[in-house]
DNA sequence: AATTATTTTTAGATAAATCTAAATATCCTA
DNA sequence: TAGGATATTTAGATTTATCTAAAAATAATT
């Protein structure tokens, strides 16, 4: 049984461990959960010690698959609540995060088993992202940046890379959501800014920073 | 801002000072929350600094207006909670108490206002309580208990004085329910248990403690 | 390779919530 | 009302999660 602190630490690790591929540093972690250093060294030791971190000393850490499966079962838990905030409380993208935080914790299976049922067994958040299933596994969609796309072709918005609130505030305001269908109308050489029609209807510019944040579909 | 402790403490201390009516003892609250007389004394110390209690050492311990309040939220989120278990998530009314416990503590007001939006503004819980609004006010159904219901009378199940998970789940059995219209058939002078015809249509026999833990119309 | 810079760990403290054991206050009863 | 029983508080520890400052290890650079 892992606190509330320890699954924290568990699941930033985990998608640190996931954005890099390789093993995650002492000072990475720090930054991702704003503490310090010295309290990411005591958390390590004790979560290598429970068997779900493999920890060398000035090396970093890695997830062991016990603790890849305990922190899948957050993001399970965070990605239902988060679909249950949107599809049913109405919450626009970007309230859910700081709630599903804290939802995420709530212990009990039967909750999850029950929330997952009421809300007909969903396989992506209202961010995109997949949602694992109880024994842990989940399939992302075949997707590419948007800024990949080229000049005359279609995609349709699957999810954000980085889902902070004001960007996701950003793409809201300039009419950017999930499941829109996009077409690049021009790109500029020089910034790699590009001009983007929204559901054959509203024509908007995005930069670059924009474009490399978004998926679409391949 | 009170921590998940505090909050637990501040509740358990209202609901004790809304049976006895008098001041709280450091023990009552010992026993109800399953700690020792020692953490109590601590935990009363810090919740009058923060203007919550009132305390006179060695005399117990009374709930402030300011406390009263804060109380009334934290008992708001669980009923609302139990209500969306139970109307939602299908849950037994045995089921939920812990689930509540838990979720009663997540912080956040807009996801509060929605849920009891989505709830369609519930004013009474799965066990019958009263569920207090965003002011804290609430009204308790007018309702005696079903000792008291003489011989031939008929009343509708209210709530459970003591909503404990083995007697709900011996409710259940019986056939009692939440609305379940009853009729006192018979009553035993020597033990006081009576015969009691449910809905017009089964009939079951319970002790004189059972009918003392149910509400009823009046 | 030697030195400097950076990262990580250790040592020692702090705050929250809890406990046991001892001290003290209040209650009750003979 | 005096003294024992009960209730409450204090003193001192423990655990968890944090921190700062100093020490140690690793990485980078000239």
């Amino acid at each position: 049984m892992l606190s509330y602190a320890e699954e924290n630490y568990l699941k930033a690790i985990y998608h640190l461990s996931q954005e890099t591929g390789e093993s995650v540093s002492t000072n990475a972690i720090a930054d991702s959960l704003n503490t310090k250093a010295a309290s990411v060294t005591d958390m390590i030791k004790k979560l290598s010690k429970k068997g779900v971190l493999s920890y060398q000393k000035y090396h970093g850490v890695t997830v062991s698959e016990k603790g890849e499966k305990a922190a899948l079962q957050v993001i399970r838990k965070h990605r239902l609540w988060e679909t249950f905030l949107v599809d049913k409380l109405k919450f626009n993208w970007d309230e859910v995060h700081e709630v599903a935080e804290q939802l995420e914790h709530i212990n009990s299976s039967l909750l999850i088993k029950r929330l997952d049922e009421f809300l007909a067994y969903p396989k992506y958040d209202p961010h995109g992202d997949p949602i694992p299933d109880e024994n842990g596994e989940f399939k992302a969609k075949p997707q590419i940046g948007l800024a990949e796309l080229t000049v005359g072709s279609v995609g349709i918005i699957l999810s954000v890379k980085d889902s902070n609130n004001s960007f996701l505030q950003y793409l809201d305001k300039i009419g950017i959501y999930l499941g829109a269908k996009v077409k690049v109308l021009d790109k500029v050489e020089f910034d790699g800014s590009s001009e983007i029609q929204i559901d054959n209807k509203k024509i908007v510019f995005i930069s670059k920073e924009v474009a490399d944040n978004i998926w679409v579909t391949d």
